[in-house]
DNA sequence: TCACGCATTTACACCTTTTTTACACTCACC
DNA sequence: GGTGAGTGTAAAAAAGGTGTAAATGCGTGA
């Protein structure tokens, strides 16, 4: 069975939706603001997420960006804003569908079949805790810890640390990780790589001079090997 | 680089689409009608198709579901008609979007990214691998292994492989080698091939003196043969 | 204000890869 | 049998990338 979460602060419409999917044979999970959408989506692992963007408590491009760092799974954004920039910035922070209120049921439904229809039950990607060897990550509440024992990991290794995972196998040239991590800016200075990929194998890595899980392909980036 | 099939009748929005396409990096393929569109589907493949419902010559969801039995690619359904009862039925035959006429350019387009990236992220679950002997070479995740023991392959290796992989049974001329892995500046320094083939050979062949996937024509090139 | 943590910079030793250089080998051809 | 073009190995020298440690700068909260 397909479980939705509903993030949306209007009970009537959350009302009104969820008995149109529960009527689509879903299961449905909601809540009222971004924060508890998030630390929902980390526990509940939807197929996938409905999202208004009128919400008090954040903006909706942060909400989507937050769950790609971690989350493929689909989000389909719903609001009564409808401008075109409004649109193209939450689609490109990742979401999938956009849907314009007043919407009606039927092509709601639709929409949400087509996307549930698209989404694999994958969980490996959807999985906010990531483990190896005697390491556990969970991405979203920022908390790592090796042999059951808590590691503080600074804002930056953190961020690095998390790209890494979320492209577990892939090789991440130094250009990627650092446009991900530090910003367009700085896509020249290699040294910033080194340095942090170090203090990540210094804090993670059983035997940090010859490192299992964060590997180095000379001459093209970093990798993650779980 | 992508491509997208555009199935739309009218000239005027045929020029205007591509144009914006191909502004994105796309490359575009356009079909007149539903029949063409699905046999170019088939011959070019690409990576999205837009189709406009209003043509003369066949229905959307006739098409959506012909095309679904042999393809996922994604499928943007754009048209002028609009009723609920429509995009519902389009959609549940298998298209991913609906956009409605008209529509602003800026809009289109972020969906049609938002479509792209996630068949792109699809697409990487099944990594294309080849093998050959007992060995196996995974060209997206950089991974090369020999009876089941991980091999190292530099750079310049593996950039070589990969060339000579992507035109399994050809026969690649020096210049052609030289052009592709080290640039074109460099298309007269023939030793470098033989150090680097040598190079492969001792890591991936059973034999390397005598060479069965890594071979020789000589005055001619190399050919990599499975 | 001070101490502290963190991002950034600097410095240096080390290692891998690339390029260069040298030499042995094959095989047709004279 | 010599010759020479094309090829395969094995080493060097050169170039460039990498890991570590420590110093600097900068903002924050005590």
């Amino acid at each position: 069975m397909n479980t939705v979460l509903l993030v949306e602060d209007e009970k009537e419409i959350r009302r009104f939706v969820r008995q149109a999917l529960q009527g689509e044979g879903c299961q449905v999970r909601e809540a009222e603001t971004m924060a508890q959408g998030l630390q929902e989506a980390a526990s509940v692992k939807p197929q996938l997420i409905m999202l208004d963007l009128g919400l008090p408590d954040g903006d909706g491009v942060d909400f989507v960006q937050r769950l790609r760092s971690w989350s493929q799974v689909p989000v389909l954004v719903v609001s009564a804003r409808s401008t075109e920039h409004d649109k193209i910035l939450v689609l490109d922070a990742g979401a999938d569908d956009y849907l314009t209120k007043p919407f009606s049921v039927g092509e709601l439904l639709a929409r949400v079949r087509a996307l549930l229809r698209r989404s694999r039950t994958d969980n490996e990607l959807t999985t906010p805790v990531v483990q190896f060897g005697n390491v556990e990550v969970d991405l979203t509440r920022r908390l790592v810890s090796k042999a059951q024992q808590p590691v503080h990991l600074t804002a930056m290794e953190f961020k690095l640390l998390s790209v890494l995972l979320a492209n577990a196998g892939r090789v991440l040239t130094h250009r990627h990780l650092l446009r991900e991590v530090w910003g367009g800016t700085h896509s020249d200075h290699n040294h910033y790589l080194r340095i942090y990929v170090a203090h990540l194998r210094q804090k993670l890595e059983d035997n940090p001079t010859q490192p299992v899980y964060l590997q180095t392909e000379i001459g093209v980036g970093y990798r993650f090997q779980p």
